[in-house]
DNA sequence: GTCTATACCATGATAGAC
DNA sequence: GTCTATCATGGTATAGAC
């Protein structure tokens, strides 16, 4: 098995996984027919099935393919540091950046969390959040604070997946400012957020 | 123009709209035929033609016709109470209830958001999202803290959205339990975070 | 306001040549 | 490993009877 990690992976299996994940980040499972992803990637639909047994696997593959390397990336940012704050603060500006520059990979989360096939939630769930979420649980163990440590890991999650997915949304919103995009405007937020609470004015 | 608010309403067109509301929070847009939903419904694809242009319209229709009135309630509440961190509390536990109960509202609401369609988006976040935002900000400005009042209103809405959203993703993830979505541990753990912050251990 | 019938196109998937 | 050709099915939408 090639240091991929996932079966074998031949060259133009990679170069279709890579053009397709645009198209699935778009429009879903649903949205997308083998033609589409055929004729973008410069082959016939039949070409496809030589790679893939059918639509699910390319989808699964895909997001899987697409996730793959992002979330080992958090990993490191957690344990890195020795502050639990300095750690949050490191996880929240990754996170940010990531959900800032990498549409498609916001774009898959959010497809996933709305897939309506247990299964396929099942693993892509496993191949994806797990990863991240058991790096931040870790993270929020470690301010041995009051809070439970589950709740705790979603909601610093929270306070930024739900920012960057509702992007779109927030421009139609009254106080939005180009600003508000910005990860570093977002982290600092949070960060402030997390460690003050409202009680505290400045 | 009759009660409902928007242009004319029959019964059988209400009926209609009532039966969909589930296909589409199941499936999103592209997931949804009319076929299905005519056969969901008890009549054949040509009378949906009757009562709607096309399925964009009655997906637009549809996802309109559940939000209507479930947002006017948050106005309600946040209004009700004098001090501030009464009304997040109160909004908190209703918001956590109905994404909780209702899961048809809090799927259509992950659909809009994901929405490829600019015009659509524009549509559905006016309908939707605005009025409901437009509550919380107004909670947001009450605090009178160092916050920015858009940034602090999607952080507010994020920790209970965000948490429903991932629902059924935590059950597969470690540390979870039954009673962390109940709308009163959510609530109530939201409150505190939002209250004191990382900072202060009880 | 709902039906039958149907036009017409897109879909997932396969067989078999090269 | 990709092609051409094809199939069966399901997709949106319409015409016109009742």
């Amino acid at each position: 098995m090639p240091a991929g990690g996932v079966a074998d992976e031949g060259k133009a299996r990679t170069q279709i996984l890579e053009q397709t994940i645009h198209l699935f980040a778009a429009a879903g499972f649903a949205g997308v027919s083998m033609r589409t992803v055929a004729e973008h990637v410069g082959v016939t639909p039949a070409a496809l099935y030589h790679h893939f047994a059918d639509k699910e696997q390319l989808y699964l593959d895909t997001v899987k393919y697409a996730f793959r390397a992002k979330t080992a990336a958090a990993r490191k940012i957690v344990a890195a540091a020795g502050d639990p704050f300095a750690s949050l603060e490191a996880f929240l500006l990754w996170f940010a950046q990531t959900l800032a520059r990498e549409g498609n990979f916001r774009k898959l989360l959010q497809w996933v969390l709305l897939d309506a096939d247990p299964e396929r939630t099942r693993q892509l769930v496993q191949e994806t959040f797990s990863e991240l979420f058991a790096a931040i649980q870790q993270l929020a163990n470690s301010f041995k604070s009051r809070y439970d440590p589950h709740l705790l890991s979603i909601s610093i999650i929270s306070l930024v997946a739900f920012h960057y997915q509702t992007q779109d949304a927030r421009k139609l919103l009254p106080g939005n400012r180009a600003s508000h995009d910005k990860p570093a405007t977002v982290a600092r937020h949070v960060a402030d957020l997390l460690r003050h609470g409202l009680g505290a004015p400045a």
